[in-house]
DNA sequence: GCGGTCATGTAAGTGGTTACATGATTAG
DNA sequence: CTAATCATGTAACCACTTACATGACCGC
């Protein structure tokens, strides 16, 4: 595929827990291709080039997907916020929590449209192979969602008792 | 208080949701020197310097801390790992779920430690007013971690039953 | 005196984004 | 013809980490 097919498929199939920009993507492409993990050939397309993983490639992605995950430092902006809410106030505490309640709402109704769709797939026989892998990434995001909410209403209930 | 001092604060009482290291922390505060947000005094240890808010650093602290929260880009290794399953075979992937649930487990008792800390801080009559807002970030890594734990469960429930 | 902690700072490198510049191809 | 989309790449910048270099102070 194209580097701009792979920010597509990317975006598309791992949009709601990866990321990469063109300015990553076309540079690493240059590098793999040095390197001898991918090979580029031509397009039917005079601009375009297509790139596919060689065996060496292939080799080291199974090699990095089975890599352990290395921890990332933590730094939520939303944590920060509260945990100064003393010099903020309630109301604007408040206002940050909603915030996040709805961006997590917002998510539940993404990851219920992602779940339709896969079991569309499914029904209609592609990619039966992959579904439940599929499935437990949507299932995460769907845990954590839902943590976020029942935590917004924990605290908007704590905050309301705190006063006016 | 020192930039030293400061890394340890944030280390000690932000852990769980911030990080910062040195080689950020000493030239922000010279920057913000600079800017006026804090003011450099000399330290009676001859190495040391010791910064504190000015006026207007105050201001722009309660500013930033109202500001909206941006949304990060999303990138989760463990997720990519997992989305690619097919490639590394169900006990890669049963190994790496594992650990993700070990480490929210652990995750969970470090929570039930600070929560019995600011307890016992409240009950000496210290930081009455800070303890709400302390609490609520606690209770957030807590809900996180449990829907981890719980996500975990489930899926390698689900990955048991896929074959051997 | 000597080891550990307190303290400050810089340099090199990494991994990433945004914006810009450019051009090919296709759909209407 | 022209607008939208497909396609590639670079430059500037940002936030951050690690490693290194250096030295003060404190307790034993």
């Amino acid at each position: 595929m194209t580097g701009y097919a792979v920010r597509e498929a990317i975006r598309d199939q791992l949009g709601h827990f990866w990321s990469e920009s063109f300015g990553q993507i076309y540079p690493t492409l240059s590098k793999l291709a040095a390197d001898g993990f991918i090979e580029r050939t031509a397009s039917e397309r005079a601009n375009a080039s297509l790139f596919r993983l060689t065996e060496s490639g292939e080799r080291r992605l199974t090699d990095l997907l089975r890599s352990p995950v290395e921890a990332s430092p933590p730094r939520s902006g939303l944590m920060l916020r509260l945990f100064f809410g003393q010099a903020t106030g309630v109301p604007a505490a408040a206002a940050l929590i909603s915030d996040a309640r709805a961006a997590a709402a917002a998510q539940l109704d993404l990851f219920a449209g992602l779940r339709a769709l896969a079991a569309a797939e499914v029904a209609a026989g592609l990619d039966a192979e992959h579904w439940p892998w599929w499935l437990i990434t949507i299932s995460a995001g769907e845990h954590t969602a839902r943590a976020t909410v029942a935590w917004a209403d924990e605290s908007l209930a704590a905050l309301a008792l705190m006063d006016g």
